[in-house]
DNA sequence: GGCCAGGTCCAAT
DNA sequence: ATTGGACATGGC
C-alpha cells in the first residue's frame, strides 16, 4: 500500500527547503506535502522513498525523478565557481508544481520572504481550500482559481498590495490561461504569463521553472543578482539581461538548475559575503 | 524607527 | 528603452 521508489541523487529535505515550494510540513523524519489537490507523505531512507497517499507516477513526476542529476552536475562542474553551490545542493531537484498554486505563491513573493509567503499561502488555503486528509493528518488544498477569495479577503489574509493582482490573476487562470502555457515555446510562454498582473519577468520565470519544467530559464532575484555579479562579473553592476544572456549561453538547458543551486547555496550563507569590515578591539578582521 | 524584503507597475526621462 | 518611487506588511 505504501509505494517504495528508487530515488538516486535525491535529497528530499534539501529539495523542500530550497525555497521553490511552500506547502509542506515536517513530521519527524517524514514530510507532509500538499501538491494541488493531493496530500501525501514522504520519507526518505537513503536512495529509497517511502510514500503514502500518492502513487509512484505522481511522486516521480512531482519530484522530477526523471531528471538526470548526474548529467546536470557533470555539466555544471565545468564551472569551478559553481563547485561550492553544487556541493551544498547535492540531490536538490526542481519540482513540477501545480501551475496555479505556483503562480499564486510567486505573485505573493514580490518584495517578501519565504516565511511570509508560506504563511499567506497557508492562510488562503485554510480559508478557501478544500479539506484533504491522509490517515490522521489533515490539511487544506490551495483553492483552484475559480474558488479564490476576492481582493478584500486576500488583504485580510496578508496578501498586502498583491491582493488585487492575485484576484485578477485568478480570473485569468480560471479562464484557462495556464493551460495554454504548456503548448508554447519558452519566450511565448513567458510573455503570456506576464499578461497576469503581478507577474513580471522574474515571477514568470519562476513559474516556468518550478511548474512547467522549463529547465533553461534563469530567474533573477536579488540573491541571484548579487551572487552572479560577484562570481562572474567581477563585482561590477550589470543589467539583468546581461546576466540572463550569460547564464543562457553558459549553461543552456542546465541554467535552471544552476539558478536553484546558486539560490539555495547563497541563501544558506554559502558565499560568505565579506561582512562589512568590523573593527574589534582595535583589530581589523 | 527606518530600512529592506524571491518585484511589478506606472510615470517621467 | 531605462530609471525612480509607490505599493502593504512584517521582521530586524
Amino acid at each position: 500500500m505504501n509505494p517504495l521508489l528508487a530515488c538516486p541523487r535525491f535529497d528530499l529535505e534539501a529539495t523542500l527547503e530550497s525555497g521553490q515550494f511552500f506547502r509542506w510540513t515536517r513530521d519527524g523524519d517524514a514530510f507532509d506535502i500538499l501538491r494541488g489537490l493531493r496530500l501525501f507523505r514522504a520519507r526518505q531512507r537513503g536512495a529509497t522513498l517511502e510514500v503514502q497517499g500518492a502513487d509512484r507516477w505522481f511522486v516521480r513526476e512531482f519530484f522530477s525523478l526523471d531528471h538526470d542529476l548526474a548529467v546536470v552536475e557533470k555539466g555544471l562542474r565545468r564551472d569551478r565557481s559553481l563547485w561550492p553551490a553544487l556541493d551544498a545542493c547535492a540531490g536538490v531537484r526542481l519540482l513540477r508544481q501545480d501551475p496555479w498554486e505556483c503562480t499564486a505563491a510567486f505573485i505573493l513573493s514580490t518584495a517578501s520572504n519565504i516565511p511570509r509567503i508560506a504563511r499567506t499561502v497557508e492562510a488562503i488555503a485554510r480559508t478557501a481550500g478544500r479539506p484533504v486528509t491522509l490517515g490522521s493528518s489533515a490539511g487544506q488544498a490551495f483553492p483552484r482559481p475559480a474558488a479564490m477569495p476576492g481582493e478584500t479577503a486576500l488583504r485580510k489574509l496578508g496578501a498586502g498590495f498583491r491582493a488585487p493582482y492575485l484576484e485578477r490573476a485568478a480570473r485569468l487562470a480560471a479562464g484557462g490561461l495556464l493551460e495554454e502555457i504548456a503548448e508554447l515555446d519558452t519566450d511565448a510562454a513567458r510573455d503570456t504569463l506576464q499578461v497576469m498582473p503581478g507577474v513580471g519577468v522574474k515571477v514568470a520565470d519562476c513559474i516556468l521553472l518550478f511548474a512547467y519544467g522549463r529547465l533553461d530559464v534563469f530567474p533573477i532575484d536579488t540573491w541571484i543578482r548579487k551572487v552572479m555579479i560577484r562570481l562572474f562579473f567581477r563585482g561590477r553592476r550589470v543589467p539583468d539581461r546581461a546576466i540572463r544572456a550569460f547564464a543562457q549561453e553558459r549553461w543552456g538547458d542546465l541554467a535552471g538548475y544552476a539558478q536553484q543551486y546558486l539560490y539555495h547555496w547563497s541563501r544558506s550563507g554559502g558565499l560568505a559575503f565579506p561582512r562589512r569590515p568590523r573593527v574589534v578591539a582595535g583589530n581589523r578582521e
